[in-house]
DNA sequence: TATGAATGAGGGTTCATTCAT
DNA sequence: CATGAATGAACCCTCATTCAT
């Protein structure tokens, strides 16, 4: 009876969402959502206008899944960098070289942080997803680990971290590009902020 | 009619301007150019819709207006760098206290910078001030002192610079409020950058 | 395949059909042409929708149907009236205590009507149908009967019969429901008008 | 300073407002709010689309608008009745011939009455104009009048008022036009209703 | 100068209809 | 026969810009 496979059918729908998702995020990074149309997604990912409403319900949820994704993006980042190599100290020069697939979502949530006009859902959702509880909790011990061995320099650790990673968080937003006024610095002078040495 | 009158009107039409301008850019940065209604600017400086446009040509021209004055903003914060007391160091300590004035400036420059959908004379504008010829080399020989006095760490000046001040400029534009889930670093930790030293 | 399949698949079809046709003669009559929307119908025959395009060329096509039907019953009704059993009167009474089950038909006629933005082909359909050439024409010796047994009142039988189903009819069309501002009233009160009598 | 006298300005605002809800009235009673399109509104009135907008935030609040004049309209009406000469039953009489003017606001109230998919605010409106609670309330005094000096049937006046006006307002709503099957009774037939004679 | 009405292009969204499977 | 993805026209609505006063 059934004219297609429901698996096959699902998978396609899945494939067609991700691709949405994709070129939405490329775009809602670059433009903003209202510089964002939904001609742009639509041409980008050829398909029709009318189709984008059968994967979502609205322009609106469409961002508002990408914030989800972004923090779900984050928070497996955070929680990657303990299964890094190497010593506390090592460990944080991997984060320092600021991957580019994450760039596109820390501009997202800086958008949402900044401007008004963004789904309240969305702000509500970034909220929720506070660096201070998450972030630092688990990055404490990592950077406890550091001073016991010398390898950070002394103090509160917990403001070490929101120091660290809101540099690197702003440089993320930032989304330098090559040939660029600004250049991206480089991962030993970042860890500076830490280290307290040269 | 009577030329103090022509005079006294000329100084109503520079204020009100001003007023404009000022509202824009508080407008703008928040909610960037197409974020942004020629309503609100009208209705936050009290005046009609319709005046706006004989105070500037359209809302492009407002936007770029701002930015021209954001770069000769930030041109003359470099420069005052020189005129402030102490040693480099002590200079540079200053400029860390990120001032919240120059923050919407540094919001719609962001902008230009990463946003599609600007007025591309905007972004020629930007582009012609380039972090590389102006902030650097007014601040190389300042670098260079404090390098010689060994306040600063050594290596390539203008790697320091450039590195110093990109830090600066995300933090800027990363705007954080009050109650917001990031904290502005203290200035002692972002001059470990520039120290290598606790 | 099977002649025996064939003709299952025959009965199917057309049970189908009926079952498309009660769904949306309910809905057309509650939400009107325009208000009611395919996949309204779809879901609740348990269709989906392109099927529907099976059974009708068109949204158009399934309204015009629903016209025919109606216009069908109506006629049906008021040959049925004659086989009522009593007098003149009583058998006006029983027509007086308006069945639940064709109002939704008076809707649709209603509609028609009065609407602007229905298919051309269905208000062609309802003004053959008129009210004088078959309603009248049918009950005319019915009532010339009852004025013959002083039952009604006297006066010129047609004008009375059209009063009479003017009332009715646009009683119908109220759609008057439970808890309703309106309430429909008494059928004694209703036959004053044709017996001229308390 | 004000370019135009606020006043003149005012008059003319509301002479086009009113200019506005004409057209939509009467569009909206023959097409239903979802069939009438702004842009026939517009073009009706002889102004741009987004002109209207001006005058009406949305094409539902315009709808409501309409709402709220029909209701009032009514009251009037009712009131109205009072105030004509002649008695209880003359004053009834003049009521039957049914005025084309409150035909619109008929059909308008019936759509909310029998549609889905009209602002919940309008339903709530038309709700709180019961029938019961206004109509009645106002005419019984005429009506018990009415019985004593033998001009209106004995019987329950609530049940009389309550039959006698559904039957009106169930004809005002068929909307019957010239040239139609249907044709409006004869305010003496109707009549019989209420006073049981011929 | 100053206002607010007026316009119209273009946005997001809906939905009848078609099509590939 | 049956599905649901896919299309595109047309809807409501917004807003930069112009215009009459």
């Amino acid at each position: 009876m059934s004219p297609l496979k429901e698996e096959q059918l699902q998978i396609i729908r899945d494939e067609r969402r991700e691709q949405i998702l994709e070129v939405a995020l490329k775009l809602f990074a670059r433009r903003g959502l209202i510089g964002t149309k939904l001609s742009m997604i639509a041409q980008e990912t050829r398909i029709s206008q009318g189709l984008l409403y059968h994967y979502f319900k609205s322009k609106d949820e469409l961002f508002i899944t990408l914030i989800e994704k972004a923090i779900q993006k984050l928070k497996e980042e955070v929680n990657h960098i303990y299964q890094l190599p190497g010593t506390p100290l090592e460990k944080l020069r991997n984060v320092a070289r600021l991957n580019e697939e994450g760039m596109p979502y820390y501009m997202l949530i800086h958008q949402v942080r900044t401007s008004d006009g963004v789904p309240e859902q969305a702000k509500e959702l970034i909220q929720q997803y506070s660096m201070e509880t998450y972030v630092i909790d688990q990055l404490e011990p990592l950077f406890i680990e550091g001073q016991k061995i010398g390898e950070l320099a002394p103090g509160d650790p917990r403001k070490l971290i929101t120091c660290y990673f809101t540099v690197l968080s702003a440089l993320m937003t930032l989304n330098i590009q090559e040939d660029d006024a600004y250049q991206m610095p480089e991962a030993d002078l970042l860890l500076r902020i830490v280290t307290g040495r040269p």
